[in-house]
DNA sequence: ATAAAGCACTTTTTT
DNA sequence: AGTGCTTTAT
């Protein structure tokens, strides 16, 4: 409804900030402290304050939280201003300045954009290349390493390995050499492009003259560097956030940036929001003892509104079979007693693996449930292929594209070929495509590869020519493309089950349909190709549509609530982490816990088992080192064959009563 | 060049 | 148990 928000909703602090517009401001809100409302707030009265909002920018987490806070936005003041606004993720903002600008360091600007999926196909090739692979050195551990050294601004050359460090430089290289970029190069040459050009940084800080990062203790130095070059004088900046909720730290967030805000963006307003409006009593209890033992963080006390509730049920399970059991169970049980809907059931837990046996015992009972970014869809072959044809169509000169197709389907030009082209292309100084174009190139292959090139660049090419000439619409190109090329078929001669094969059809068509819409609401294909590059998961747009019980992962859940949540492995070596144990950052993984505590509203169940299955072996485990360093004030404590029996208890009553009724019937 | 079959290795979390 | 990689046979 637009007509704005109303001031009286909001207690003192929130009505503080959403009242403080200008210069910096600082807004330490715990979970649950309506710090979403507060934000969107703060921006609508901004708008009705007459600031334009082509002038406002404001930064979130996720794509999912962007397109919310833009819908919350429109709905409270008008759409119109909400579609005019810049709402979206750090690395987004990013592909939009380098869109513009990256030409001025030296990289062309049709670069495509690497995934997780893509850096670690291109670094395990670097790693058999300089020879290291029966060193066992792990791709993901080399990116991983270099993403660190990149986050915190020092050179790849200096890392500690030598080893690792010619490999970072070698990947640099070959990264440079495809005109590609990953995730961190879209923060590291943005940041660069806006402090080695001035005229650029001036442009965009006349242009966002209004910054608001939320989820701050999420971001990382990169980031907190980018937002400096972004924002200057008179600094109308606004981050939000809460430490007790930073859980990125492995992927290099520093909530030291929360403390370190003031030191770059003078006096700033502080701002604390502390009432929570979400958990029972009993809930937010349980989480204050366990974050209480955290060291180095900003103090503060969150208060609960909501008074009493049912204790927290913290329940001992004999495996992980058992486990899932009783869960699903009790779904039924609550939900029967509480006529609930599906909707309102969580299980959260740590490392996706987990989802699998809560999902068999979920099935079992016909429980409806929702998974959310299990398996990235982007990261699903066929969506990619798919994407990749699509980035073709738009551009053949984009290499990794190219490559990633060359030869799925297998049309004859195999890696030999595909070497040779590439090794070309660097000599002359062009693209993988210009390669498979040239004459000279094609004199020194077989007949039947040169004819499968050829063949196959035509096809192409036919293509794009009627994706340019707007013969048909793009969507209709790509599905007539994949149909020539017979790409489902070959897919499907892949698969093992009916099932599997349904998936992959259904990824190729949401692709196709995906690319409808853009090319509806008249984005072109690189646009859409650079969002789906930083989407996240296709999954969270359905949340909200899907029904069911939510089946997520503790950091998926940030920022998320539910009136009954399962908080399942509460094991040590699941949560903490065994890695975190070794690699000391057990905190991360209280506050881990801690996010996950209070997620809950109404209801928390807590478990974990004696037993689980791990590599089809079974492993005995202890409790989590976590639950000792809970307060027991509001906490229950049984066993699975506690509860187990009283529910079989509770059957024998009602076959006992329902007996009775029909002796008394009759 | 491709498909099938056997082998080794695996388990964080995500923009 | 399941995946992804290397080897092997066509």
């Amino acid at each position: 409804m637009a007509g704005g928000f109303s001031f009286d909703s909001l207690n003192k602090a929130q009505r503080d900030a959403v009242a403080s517009l200008d210069g910096p401001v600082l807004i330490l809100a715990g979970a649950g402290t309506g710090k979403t409302r507060t934000v969107t707030c703060r921006i609508s009265n901004m708008l009705e304050r007459g600031i334009a909002p082509e002038n406002i920018l404001a930064v979130t987490f996720t794509n999912k939280a962007a397109v919310e806070m833009r819908e919350r936005i429109g709905g409270m003041v008008s759409k119109k201003k909400a579609e005019a606004m810049t709402v979206c993720t750090f690395h987004s903002l990013c592909v939009r300045l380098l869109r513009g600008g990256i030409h001025k360091l030296g990289y062309k600007k049709n670069f495509s954009i690497c995934s997780g999926s893509d850096q670690v196909g291109i670094m395990k090739q670097l790693i058999v290349r300089m020879g290291g692979s029966d060193e066992k050195v792990k791709a993901e551990a080399v990116l991983s390493e270099i993403s660190k050294v990149k986050n915190k601004g020092g050179d790849v050359q200096d890392m500690d390995d030598d080893f690792f460090a010619s490999l970072a430089v070698a990947y640099q290289n070959e990264m440079r050499a495809q005109n590609a970029v990953d995730f961190d190069d879209l923060l590291l040459l943005a940041e660069q492009l806006l402090r080695e050009h001035s005229d650029v940084r001036d442009y965009f800080r006349s242009v966002y003259k209004r910054v608001t990062v939320d989820e701050f203790q999420d971001t990382n130095g990169l980031q907190m560097k980018l937002l400096q070059q972004l924002v200057g004088p008179p600094y109308h900046v606004c981050v939000v956030g809460d430490d007790d909720q930073s859980i990125y730290g492995w992927r290099g967030a520093e909530s030291a940036n929360i403390l370190e805000f003031e030191r770059f963006f003078p006096n700033p307003k502080i701002i604390l929001l502390e009432e929570n409006y979400r958990s029972t009593h009993a809930i937010l209890h349980t989480a204050n003892s366990l974050i209480r033992r955290n060291a180095g963080r900003r103090e503060k006390s969150l208060k609960s509104t909501i008074m009493g509730g049912e204790p927290v049920q913290l329940v001992g399970m004999p495996g992980d079979e058992e486990e899932a059991t009783y869960i699903s169970e009790e779904i039924l049980v609550d939900k029967a007693r509480g006529n609930r809907p599906w909707e309102d059931f969580a299980i959260l837990f740590r490392t996706n693996k987990q989802s699998r046996k809560l999902e068999e015992a979920l099935r079992e009972r016909k429980i409806p449930y929702r998974m959310v970014g299990a398996q990235s869809f982007y990261d699903r072959r066929e969506v990619k292929d798919a994407l990749a044809y699509t980035a073709l169509l738009d551009d053949p000169e984009g290499d990794v594209p190219l490559l990633r197709v060359l030869n799925s389907p297998p049309r004859g030009i195999g890696q030999a070929t595909a070497m040779l082209a590439t090794d070309f292309s660097r000599e002359i100084g062009a693209s993988v495509w210009r390669a498979l174009c040239d004459e000279n190139f094609l004199a020194q292959l077989s007949t039947k590869v040169r004819n499968s090139i050829e063949t196959f660049t035509t096809q192409v090419l036919t293509a794009k020519m009627k994706v340019d000439a707007k013969v048909m619409p793009a969507n209709e190109v790509l599905k007539e493309f994949l149909d020539e090329i017979e790409y489902l078929p070959w897919l499907e001669r892949g698969c093992k089950t009916d099932q599997e094969k349904l998936q992959r059809g259904e990824g190729l068509s949401e692709v196709v349909n995906e690319l409808a819409k853009a090319v509806e609401r008249g984005k072109s294909l690189r646009k859409f190709l650079d969002d789906s590059a930083l989407a996240s998961d296709r999954e969270d747009d359905d949340l909200e549509k899907k029904s069911g019980a939510t089946l997520i992962t503790l950091h998926a859940s940030k920022g998320l609530e539910f009136p009954n949540v399962f908080l399942v492995g509460l094991e040590e070596g699941v949560l903490p982490h065994q890695r975190s144990v070794t690699e000391g950052t057990k905190d991360e993984e209280r506050r881990l816990l801690y996010v996950g505590i209070t997620r809950a509203q109404l209801k928390l169940t807590m478990t974990y088992c004696t037993q689980r299955m791990k590599w089809g072996q079974p492993v005995s485990c202890q409790p989590s080192s976590f639950l000792e360093e809970l307060d027991d004030t509001h906490l229950i404590h049984t066993t699975y064959d506690d509860v187990m029996g009283a529910e079989a208890d509770d059957e024998e009553l009602d076959n006992f009563f329902g007996g009775l009724k029909d002796f008394l019937k009759s």
